[in-house]
DNA sequence: GTCATATGTAACAAATAGGTTACATATTAA
DNA sequence: TTAATATGTAACCTATTTGTTACATATGAC
């Protein structure tokens, strides 16, 4: 149903945050009009709608027409498939590799803050 | 540690097939140089080489320098961090919400193939 | 029908992303 | 030391994203 070939598309959607806060509002107010949602943020109301269409195209958000209203609903089904994807695919590998890559992260930290004291002989 | 903060960075870096590519190959082959995991795109060393900022950002990927190679490492924690969020915000959701959006999906299935067409009294 | 409301579309501008080539630096091998 | 290897940086170009304003369309209230 949902494959590899949207996957793009939901992360792009879930990589902004104003888009994740419409898809919470959408979630807590199922059915909210364009112009409500918009009245939630300081940007345009075409900005919204412009983000509602990245949202759209991911599947993440759905609407129907009632009237002269486009109420919109909030669609967990991509976010399910890529909850799915990742238990079966990287939850065995975490309890192996957390430890030594948490290792390494610290150990990159350290290095960062050294990095530019180098001693040249 | 992960937080909101880092979220945008997470998504952006998993919202290109190339870079979910790159995590793979990186996770398959720990240790891996940037110009051996280059060699598996055609696209330039120094467009991988952007592509791995993007994923060190997101801290999906960590690195250290090996004599004249960097060795990169994949780090799930981001990834185990979206899971728990999801798990604990959205999971709850689903089975009330699943079957009422799947029949609104289809009804936009249908309202897509039909826009186009409309009566003008 | 007329007016207000809700949404949609077009055209444009600025910022960011994603790619390139050319050149620089650092390390290993000879 | 010199040459090959591995990576890094700079400058630049193009496409996409994200935002704007102005205008168009559709529906509900009167």
């Amino acid at each position: 149903m949902t494959n590899d070939q949207n996957m793009d598309a939901i992360f792009q959607a879930l990589a902004h945050e104003s888009r994740r806060r419409m898809l919470d509002i959408v979630k807590e107010e199922p059915g909210i009009g364009v112009g409500a949602l918009a009245s939630d943020f300081d940007v345009s109301r075409i900005a919204v709608m412009k983000h509602l269409s990245v949202l759209e195209e991911a599947n993440l958000v759905v609407s129907e027409k009632d009237g002269r209203t486009r109420r919109l609903y909030f669609n967990a089904a991509p976010i399910q498939m890529i909850h799915d994807r990742w238990t079966t695919e990287y939850s065995a590998y975490w309890a192996g590799q957390l430890t030594r890559i948490k290792y390494l992260a610290e150990a990159q930290e350290h290095t960062k803050k050294t990095k530019t004291r180098r001693a040249k002989s």
